[in-house]
DNA sequence: GTCTATAGTAAGATAGAC
DNA sequence: GTCTATCTTACTATAGAC
């Protein structure tokens, strides 16, 4: 990877490994399909969103270069221009996708006050984040070991990140006398697999909208940690 | 498919494409390590066995038949000879693992009485079943999307019943007065999201042995129904 | 920056000897 | 029933014209 791609970790922005072109700014306002439209030039951002479509359709290695060239209306070399490999694509948008669920889960939790609202309101946005964005997220959820080994161990950094917000929620419940929780660890990789799991049945048309799947969930994950509803 | 192999979905039996050898009886007896030894022959067995392995690690598409010989011992055209292509080792995998599973729900559904007891006994034994054999379920869950269509097809109806198993319970402990749940479908989701996400974590050395997430996962399941603990 | 053309490789599956 | 050898296809990625 170029220093320039490298740099996406550590800045924050995703340039163009060939024309140094930056490719993402701002990505963390807005929600992820505004982010793609912050992609620049045109042609990078088709492929990235053709890419993210495949890949969720078929898998990563089910899908060719080929496949995504065409779904961004391109030759099979015209994907090379902006992106180095197939992986480098998938680690973009794992990378994007990580970083936005990251930012949500910390700005939702920092919007609310006390345990019961804030990890009502964590697992009810990110359940609808799963569900709105199922395309992206069954990407981002479950092609994780088609990464390189040094992408796979950035990515997984971030996972513990998001795991270590949740469950600071739960202590936090705990502590207050809010929450009856007989294992914290535990309790918080399950409600992750609620949301987690969106990702792999949620599709249109659905059972129901993407913001009441949410409620729904937020209100189990309460029952699940022992707490009061909320008025 | 031959005849022989298209057998398997209506008899029970699993049958050797080229030999005619039965490679599966009494499958639905014992745990899936036990169904597995029942293959015969040898051979047959040892690339099954490889092919899940292979499958679990890499996922279908990235294994390749040689990686599945090689860890049978044997050489690449060996695999046909016991199975016509690499989809129908999957499908193996699949249905025999689909079959285990509703089979499980069943019998463990039928072993005890009442809506609550049952519920905790089916998440229990269904969380312990995923997480004993993470690796043989990380295949029959997350692969689903590389069967060919018919097989495919006919898969999604067996996880039709075991949903349908899981609902009726729920619906039981409604109409009893013993659960307090909104929305009957969406919770049997999630109480099934709980267990079949386990096969994405669960890796040993783990925080719990099996059968104590099985407990853990099935006092959160009460919980999430609105049911009282088990005393 | 996009294309056509293709190099180089590796895959799934089969032929035919033993 | 297993092997070696190989056919055929399709893939990722690059070269070089424009």
């Amino acid at each position: 990877m170029t220093p320039e791609a490298a740099d996406a970790t550590a800045t924050g922005t995703v340039t163009d490994t060939a024309t140094g072109t930056v490719l993402l700014a701002g990505i963390f306002s807005g929600d992820l399909e505004e982010a793609w439209q912050e992609i620049q030039p045109d042609t990078a951002r088709r492929l990235l969103i053709a890419a993210v479509e495949a890949f969720a359709a078929r898998g990563f290695h089910a899908t060719t270069t080929r496949d995504i060239a065409r779904g961004a209306g391109m030759s099979p070399a015209g994907v090379y221009v902006h992106y180095r490999s197939k992986e480098e694509l998938l680690h973009q948008i794992t990378l994007i996708g990580h970083r936005h669920t990251l930012r949500l889960v910390r700005e939702v939790s920092a919007s609310v006050s006390g345990p019961t609202r804030q990890l009502h309101a964590v697992i009810r946005d990110l359940t609808t984040w799963h569900a709105r964005h199922h395309t992206t997220t069954r990407v981002i959820e479950y092609e994780l070991h088609s990464l390189s080994p040094e992408h796979h161990t950035a990515i997984l950094a971030l996972r513990r990140e998001i795991d270590g917000l949740v469950r600071q929620i739960l202590e936090d419940g705990v502590g207050q006398g809010v929450f009856e929780v007989p294992d914290v660890p535990t309790t918080t990789l399950a409600l992750l697999s609620l949301s987690v799991d969106v990702a792999r049945w949620y599709h249109t048309p659905a059972r129901h909208s993407e913001e009441r799947l949410g409620q729904l969930y937020a209100d189990l994950a309460l029952r699940m940690v022992g707490s009061e509803p909320l008025p």
